[in-house]
DNA sequence: GTGGAATTATTCGTATACAGTTTTTCAGAT
DNA sequence: ATCTGAAAAACTGTATACGAATAATTCCAC
């Protein structure tokens, strides 16, 4: 029971506002919305065939949701807060240890081959250097794992930030120095899993959080430099 | 910043949809809404005199926020699964430490002058048996110290299972031995958070989630037996 | 050319209407 | 009295329409 009501594998929607709903937040966790997209309902309305009723549906419920921002003009994609990424970092570090931990004892040995698939998959892309790619087998890989932790209201708490999750990893993978950090520690986490070994899948992953932490402070220190070079020259 | 745009104190509403969303989650959230009400879009527009969008906005919106289930016919309050309340018992664990830790370093001389009236009132309530005035205040306390969250993100994933948290209070308030814990542990708490004590605070509020979980799994014993008992006198 | 006011175009929120579905009710047969 | 089936009622989801608000644009004075 409850496995169909959430969230992340966008089961068969009933209403046409729920597909509709999947849809977009699917486009939005593949990255495929521009950061200066306005959704609007009407266009998204006239996109599917239907009329605004459902499309609005959806769209507030994506806002209400948190994967879209409401504007006076459209919805568009959350302007992401230094401080409110820091947050969630905090967030992330009080609830993924326990989350990764459950998971581990959980797993079917199903589930465990799936990740070593995508893991095949993340090395794949990260040999071809196709940033695209790895960075989907990750989003794939992190989906897989938090799918079965067993706690609902855990899992649900998780799945709230998985855009931020992603939108700061977007940032970090541009900087090709942390793509093998980023596998090693998927493939070590994906051990860990295999050995049952709850305290250090929960170890692993807390220091996944760290290590993220890191790398987008320093994404983010480099781009504030960028930022003030280029308006040094301007002015 | 960010502070007119969280939920819990219902700031006000922009559309009507908003004013009646923020009306329904009070009654909610003060328990005026029975057990198997069922919460129509039309009955709701009729009483307040729009028409079926708003309300069933409204509706909809609480429904996705978890605070009423969607049925065949109409919205009713989720029923609550001994084993998702046993996991949101966890989930608080991993949480309000940390939120009442952040709390102690963050509420204002105001903010604790507000949370010492509310003990008061507590006591004066306990004094009195009043099981509705006591239940309350509770409410009060416990929502001024978590508004007072500065990390908005972990302060909304608190206000997420608000009303689970309630409903399990007003279980395990039937039994008038679990007041002067509560009570007791509130003041703690308070005088945690006016020594600016983080780690006090955090492990004070530990121990009462702890110690809810064990008042909630008697109360829930309890029923169980009153429940064999008389199926057993039926049968 | 530029600043500002008036106009136009979008977009949002709500109202009303209609079709499909499910539940309930009620009549009739056993 | 109870079961069965059809009709009625209730409810949901979607379509269309309209007024209000706000951003964008044009136009005019300087």
């Amino acid at each position: 029971m409850s496995a169909g009501k959430t969230s992340s594998p966008p089961s068969v929607a009933q209403s046409t506002s729920g597909q509709i709903h999947d849809l977009l937040m699917g486009r939005i966790q593949r990255g495929e919305l521009g950061q200066d997209v306005r959704l609007v309902d009407t266009a998204v309305a006239a996109e599917f065939g239907v009329s605004r009723m459902p499309a609005r549906d959806a769209l507030m419920r994506l806002a209400h949701e948190g994967y879209l921002e409401p504007t006076t003009r459209g919805f568009m994609l959350p302007r992401l807060d230094h401080q409110e990424i820091l947050e969630i970092f905090d967030l992330r570090r009080l609830l993924e240890p326990r989350a990764a931990a459950m998971a581990a004892l959980n797993l079917s040995d199903e589930e465990l081959k799936a990740l070593d698939d995508i893991q095949a998959e993340a090395h794949a892309a990260m040999a071809a250097e196709d940033i695209e790619r790895l960075h989907r087998a990750c989003e794939i890989f992190r989906n897989s794992w938090i799918a079965s932790v067993p706690n609902v209201s855990l899992r649900k708490a998780l799945q709230r930030y998985m855009t931020q999750v992603q939108a700061v990893r977007l940032m970090t993978f541009a900087d090709q120095a942390n793509h093998p950090l980023i596998v090693a520690g998927n493939t070590q986490l994906y051990q860990a899993f295999c050995r049952r070994d709850a305290v250090a899948a929960g170890d692993r992953i807390l220091r996944f959080v760290f290590e993220g932490e890191a790398a987008y402070l320093q994404a983010h220190e480099e781009i504030r430099n960028q930022t003030a070079t280029s308006s040094a020259q301007a002015g």
